[in-house]
DNA sequence: TATGAATGAGATTTCATTCAT
DNA sequence: TATGAATGAAATCTCATTCAT
């Protein structure tokens, strides 16, 4: 987490005192965004002083990035627990979606600061989706490959299609912190999912 | 968006001015995010002086919710011209799609805008995207229930598949700027289109 | 001395309040040298905003040196004051000797501004030396080259003795603030002169 | 220079640490100046920790100052290791001309730090200045006295003459690093001494 | 209305110094 | 003695906002 250190700065054998740091960052920026964000707060709540931040993050900027990346792999590794234990192509699909539901919902400060980059930081946010997306496209690709192989998807443009259920999700994490109020969460990850299925499938599913 | 004008003056000028720099706070708000953006720079671009721009606005916080505020009523105007075009709720749903992706296509700089308000006003964006989604979703509401009953969609969930085509959207505007879209804009367009209807449709078309 | 402005930087008709902050900068960097003086202390004295200073100069470091710029053009401006009456060689060695005394006497804070350089921008310095000493080098080989010429001066190595004089004058500068308490400027002007042209010996040395 | 040392212990090892770090002050100081130093680098140099710098110099300014204490004494002895083997005043004039240009050239780093003291520590650097030259001038004195007295130098103002050939050597200190010699360093000692004693007149000038 | 010089609060960042180990 | 993480005071610089003209 904590970044390569210029010459001359303390060599930390300790990640805890950064992790700290960022997880509290997290926090912090999450609820305030970057700008209104003072180091101090987060110094503040975890009782020490701002210089000490700058042992652990070169700068606010890069703490911030740093949040970004973090999040961005806990996210990765809620779709991987949720994809392995999926067989077919459709239940590969529906574990996609359930993952980033789930994490948006039950993640929410981590959701937020990866939403939140996209309003200060374009250019980096650019290449945060970018790389998540690439991450994730060819797996995304290959599940529906395989599902249009075996029959179970329409032929659909394969690329086109992941980059709309790119979009469905991205949308779905820029959107679900406000419009989460009505209904549970299993509802809406099965009603995203139908819909997004009845459009894939071939043979309609228990309809 | 502009300010309280002097009573008995003639309103055009007035007019005029103010949306000169709403337009430019557009452009520069757009390229640079709002905490980044040095009112200086908008002034130089018009030629005027920065306490110009007070005359017009009361902050800098106001000229860019004033500026996201341009930014949806422009999107609301386009959507409207599609849809009005449209009889069928097949055309109504096909409508909304085509006018938000060309609008992110064609209006960029309005588009980024409201996706850079997350930033810096995750609250005021919450609101925005309430206002905006509900402006729209009592009309696609009822776009889908009218689909519904006349057998072309099936019974979904009508709350939920509005929210659905919401996310949907929003990702795309969020996304589109990124991914440099390989084939062209009427593509992507109908791609979306149809995995979306063929999700919704009872009867499928045209397979 | 204000130096070219950024884009977006308020161009100031008045020169005025930008020399006001450079005097007052010699002053106060005369008096703490460059890192303990804090800005403030400069706005203070003005009873100016310390973030006005930033209208004039880019930052403490350029108002530093066009400090040191200042002082050397006025350092010049001497000098040249005194050579311009000067006839033959050997009166314009002489002028050159008193030009920098006075100076050094009379405007303790300008010279002072010279030497300080000296310890914090040391790089800066020596361009700064360079440059006076090419500046001036050239005009008093000149002089010691038609002195020998004419018969006045001993047939010296012209580029040595020039350089030999430089580092007299520049040592007066480092010290003479120091060593200033015995007798006249006009003792000290008079004797160093005598001894510069004739020497300390007696009898000429293998000559 | 070595600070308070625990009393019954061999004092070698903690006398040698000190030197490192006073070795390596000069030379960090003298590359960077006194505020741009971050004592870590020369802790880095050294391979010692920060905090060990305080167990020998009670602060960063007092390592500085030690430094150039350090370096002062270095130039004594080359001054009385030159003088010792002269044995008239010619001679002896000659020696400490000498003395100092080598110093110089062959120790450059600490007549940087000599040079460097003047930029933030104007008193202090006052205080170095009188003693150096109150050290040396009555020697110096001394010498123009007895070369006077044996008629070998012109009856000049004593004290006068000293104080003009401290500027001339300090001022070679100052420049001495700029000016990238063409000649020899030999050449350099020859000519200045020459000028010092033979002047630059052809003929003695009201003598 | 328009100007743009001036303001001054505010935030980031550095680094000498301390101190628990 | 030695370490090096932690401290926190301090200072530069920015820029939204004001206001006299």
């Amino acid at each position: 987490m904590a970044q390569a250190r210029p010459r001359g700065r303390p060599k930390l054998d300790t990640e805890k005192r950064g992790n700290e740091i960022l997880i509290e960052a997290v926090n912090v920026f999450s609820k305030n965004g970057y700008r209104t964000t003072d180091l101090q707060e987060i110094a503040d709540n975890l009782g020490i002083a701002k210089g000490t931040i700058y042992l652990y993050f070169t700068s606010k900027e890069q703490l911030f990035q740093t949040a970004v990346d973090y999040s961005i792999a806990r996210l990765a590794e809620r779709i991987e627990a949720e994809v392995i234990n999926a067989d077919s192509p459709l239940d590969k699909i529906k574990a996609i979606v359930r993952a980033h539901m789930k994490f948006f919902s039950e993640e929410y400060a981590l959701a937020e600061i990866i939403a939140r980059e996209r309003g200060d930081f374009k250019d980096r946010a650019e290449k945060t989706y970018l790389r998540v997306f690439s991450e994730n496209s060819e797996r995304i690709e290959d599940i529906i490959r395989e599902g249009i192989k075996e029959g179970t998807f329409r032929k659909v443009n394969v690329k086109r299609a992941t980059e709309i259920l790119a979009n469905l999700l991205t949308g779905t994490i820029y959107t679900y912190m406000f419009a989460k109020k009505n209904g549970s969460l299993n509802g809406a990850i099965d009603t995203t999912t139908d819909i997004l299925l009845n459009g894939l499938l071939n043979e309609r599913d228990g309809l």
